[in-house]
DNA sequence: AAAATAGTCTATCATTTCTATATACATTAT
DNA sequence: ATAATGTATATAGAAATGATAGACTATTTT
C-alpha cells in the first residue's frame, strides 16, 4: 500500500499542476482542498521542494509552484522520494538495493526473479506516468460520464 | 514492501513444494532451513493450513505437507492471506476495497486510474505464478551458472 | 498407561513505522 | 514594523509488524 505521505504529494503535485502558470499556491490552500492535513503537507512539499520538483516563495503572496512541467514529474520519481522502493522485496530494489537477510543464495532465488519481474511491470508504468498524465486521465474520466 | 510474513509463508511453501510426496516436515525444521523464527513460522503455517494450503498432523512422526499440487498454489492467494491487498491504493483493490477518506470523486480519480492499472500488471504475475514455477525458476537459475 | 513428540490457540510484548502536531525560526511584501 | 508564509527540527500518539510465551490437544512410541 501507499503511504498517505505519497498519495498527498501526489494529490498536491496534481492540484499544483492543474494551477501551472499560475502564481503560487498558499499550502492552507492546498490542505483544505485536497483535506491534507496542514501540518502534514508543509514537511511533504518541502521535501518536494528540496528534491527540486517545487518552486517555493515565503512571506505575504508566496506559496508553492511547480518547478517542472508536469509532463516531466514521473510518478516513480516521486515515489521514489516519499516511500522509498517500488520493489517489493529489497533485494529486487534498483535504488534502494540490499540483501534479504535469511536469504541464502540471492542469484538463484526464485523469489527474488518473481519479483524482479513484479518490479519491471510496476515500474514500466510509474516510470511512464507524468503528474501531465493523471491529469489527462482525469479529463478522460469526466469526458466518459 | 512484502512483510516478512508474506516472505516467510512463500519460502515455507517452496521448501514443502520441494518435498512434495514426502511425509510431513515439522516445524522447527523449516525454521531451521530458512532461517525463520519458529514461533513465527507457527502462527504462518496455520494460517496457511486454516486457508487449506496445508495439511498438517499432529504428535509424533508429525508435521506439516502441502494439501495441494504445487502447481495450484499461486502466489497472490498467498498474499491475499498473509499481507492483505494486492493493489497500492484501498480503492483500487478487487479483494480488500475500500474508500479513501480524502477522496472526493473516486470514478474520475487520476491517481486511482493509474494504480488500477499497477494492479492488473502486478496480479498478471502474481495471478499466473504459482510456488511450482518458482521451484522450476530456481532450476533454471541454477542451470545458467 | 505414561512419556515424548509435535501441532494449536490465544495472549502479550517489543519495535518500528506512520501520521500528525507543535514550536521556534527565516524571509518577503506591504 | 507587521503580517504572511515557508523552513526546520523535534516529538507525540497510533497503528502495524515481528517475535515470543505458555498452556492445551492429538498422536505415536514404549
Amino acid at each position: 500500500m501507499l503511504s498517505k505521505k505519497t498519495k498527498y504529494a501526489i494529490k498536491a503535485l496534481v492540484s499544483l499542476g492543474k494551477m501551472a502558470g499560475n502564481p503560487p499556491v498558499q499550502i492552507s490552500k492546498i490542505a483544505e482542498q485536497e483535506k491534507i492535513p496542514k501540518k502534514f503537507l508543509e514537511q511533504i512539499l518541502l521535501d518536494l521542494r528540496n528534491a527540486g520538483y517545487l518552486y517555493s516563495k515565503k512571506g505575504a503572496g508566496g506559496g508553492y509552484s511547480l518547478n517542472k512541467d508536469p509532463k516531466d514529474i514521473y510518478l516513480v520519481q516521486i515515489m521514489r522520494i516519499t516511500d522509498g522502493p517500488i520493489a517489493m522485496v529489497p533485494c529486487a530494489s534498483l535504488n534502494f538495493y540490499h540483501k534479504c537477510e535469511e536469504c541464502k543464495a540471492e542469484g538463484t532465488c526464485g523469489i527474488r526473479s518473481v519479483f524482479v519481474d513484479v518490479r519491471d511491470a510496476t515500474l514500466k508504468i510509474l516510470s511512464e506516468t507524468s503528474i501531465s498524465d493523471i491529469i489527462n486521465r482525469e479529463v478522460d474520466l469526466i469526458g466518459e460520464i
